[in-house]
RNA sequence: GUGAGAGUAGCUCAGCUGGUUAGAGCACUGGAUUGUGGAUCCAGGGGUCGCGGGUUCGAGUCCCGUCUUUCACCCCA
């Protein structure tokens, strides 16, 4: 019986698997030169920590299970809830700020898309413990550094930035009832989503002072912070969030990266637990789903029973990204290498020597291989092209000398050498190599 | 979860209004080439035409169901 994979899952293959690799690694290496430690908790945990957050709706498009002890667990949909869960664990023990990264693999029952499946990994970079706007600058550079590292321009991507604190005052100031303001939410997230006749159309039916729908279409339609006074009289409460928004954008220019940002009243973000600053990550070419997004949540840890310790974090997942780097050509695998290919001219004759050699090799800390089957030499030179060996040891008559002949793939040149001559020449791979490399 | 398109070799696809034994390129294996690689030429293996049912003398082709996938919704934690 043949059986399928599983729908919305990837087999990785070595090809897939070292674009894999290759996406994470660089996630990994910018976090931590970023400043960020990581971490990771279990795959699954109880149902219930993610209604507290998110309510009965989302737990229809989790992978939900019973185990034999008659618990309701959860293959984890996200990684921020462990992550609050995690640090109020250790709150008074750990030094603050806190600052952490991870990548989980994440699981949600949705119909899978371009984009979107049902098994993918997230990159998640988090500072726990700083209230004010630098640490939401830090967060945001840190996914511009590897963004801009892996070859994006600001003509590519763009974050659109903006606050619910401000949205929620303004909203109030134009006269908005604050019960109000979460089922408008909903709706202004749309802005950018539908033509704007329609936005006007669904504003309305949730608003129904014409002018009250007018200031708002008028408020989403601005281009940057200083415009707001030119729609209302702005009070402390909005002035506070205006500041902020400042404060952020100048430190992402002190950064480097403001180029980037770009002002947007129309992010809001569906997830309920975002207090202040949200943001979004676009392509600016395609028409592709947001590749991460973010955003400050302050009282997440007090809702999973910790004290009330400020907190903002950032997310991108691996399918959107993948896709748009697939589509700009900017996917970048290293290709396997191999240090040293061995040949036997005779099989019987030298294979013994070739298996000797190559652990010889391995032991000393190189990369060996050699052949199975007897072949042609020629062959065999082509089954080390295709491992991308740099060098070739061939096992001929003059090993009867216990000569070696080492031939360079990448100039061709080869020489004739003793077999001690050569480990005496080539040495060890030293520790102090191996760290410098690890360094790296 | 709703609607629409697609599914033929590992991959990209061709296959006429239903008609003999279903094809190509790439990839793979082997040979030309038993001591010199990335090339070329030749040969070979590999398909229950997604799966199940129906119509028909006859189905890759038409119909129904189903699964997978893509797109648009929903959702985006």
């Amino acid at each position: 019986m043949k059986i399928p994979p599983v729908k919305g899952t990837r087999d990785f293959y070595p090809q897939e698997m070292a674009v894999r690799n290759w996406i994470i690694d660089g996630w990994k290496r910018v976090s931590l030169r970023n400043g960020f430690e990581e971490y990771d908790g279990p795959i699954f945990e109880y149902l219930d920590m993610y209604r507290i957050k998110s309510g009965d709706e989302i737990v229809e498009q989790l992978f939900s299970f019973k185990d034999r002890g008659d618990r309701n667990l959860a293959l984890r949909p996200e990684i921020t809830p462990t992550l609050a869960r995690m640090a109020n664990q250790k709150i008074n023990t750990l030094p603050l700020p806190i600052k952490w990264f991870s990548v989980p693999r994440l699981f949600r029952a949705e119909r899978p898309q371009k984009g979107r499946l049902r098994e993918f990994f997230q990159w998640n970079i988090d500072i726990i413990g700083i209230e004010g706007p630098l640490a939401d600058a830090e967060v945001i550079f840190c996914a511009l550094d590897y963004l801009r590292g892996i070859g994006l321009t600001p003509d590519d991507i763009e974050v659109r930035m903006s606050s619910r604190k401000l949205l929620a005052s303004v909203l109030e100031k134009i006269g908005v009832a604050e019960k109000r303001l979460e089922v408008l939410y909903p709706v202004l997230d749309k802005k950018e989503k539908v033509p704007a006749g329609e936005f006007k159309q669904m504003l309305s039916q949730k608003v129904a002072d014409g002018k009250i729908a007018e200031k708002i279409v008028e408020f989403m339609g601005i281009k940057a912070v200083s415009d707001i006074k030119n729609i209302i009289e702005p009070d402390d409460k909005v002035n506070a969030a205006i500041d902020r928004i400042v404060v952020l954008f100048d430190w992402l220019k002190r950064m480097g990266v403001v180029e980037y940002c770009q002002f947007d009243p129309g992010i809001v973000r569906g997830l309920a637990y975002y207090t202040d600053s949200v943001y979004e990550i676009y392509d600016k070419r395609g028409e592709l789903r947001a590749i991460g997004g973010g955003g400050r949540y302050d009282d997440l840890l007090k809702q999973f029973g910790g004290p009330a310790i400020p907190a903002t974090g950032f997310g991108m997942g691996d399918c959107v990204l993948g896709v748009m780097l697939e589509e700009r050509g900017l996917l970048k695998p290293a290709p396997a290498e191999l240090d040293y290919f061995i040949a036997c001219v005779e099989l019987e004759q030298t294979q013994q020597d070739a298996v000797k050699i190559a652990a010889e090799l391995r032991t000393r800390g190189y990369s060996a291989e050699f052949g199975y089957k007897s072949a042609s030499l020629s062959r065999q030179l082509k089954q080390a092209s295709a491992k991308n060996a740099k060098k070739c040891i061939i096992l001929g008559d003059e090993f009867k000398n216990n000569e070696l002949v080492v031939k360079d793939m990448v100039t061709s040149k080869q020489k004739r050498i003793k077999l001690d001559a050569f480990f005496a020449e080539l040495g060890t791979l030293s520790t102090a190599e191996n760290a410098e490399s690890a360094e790296k």
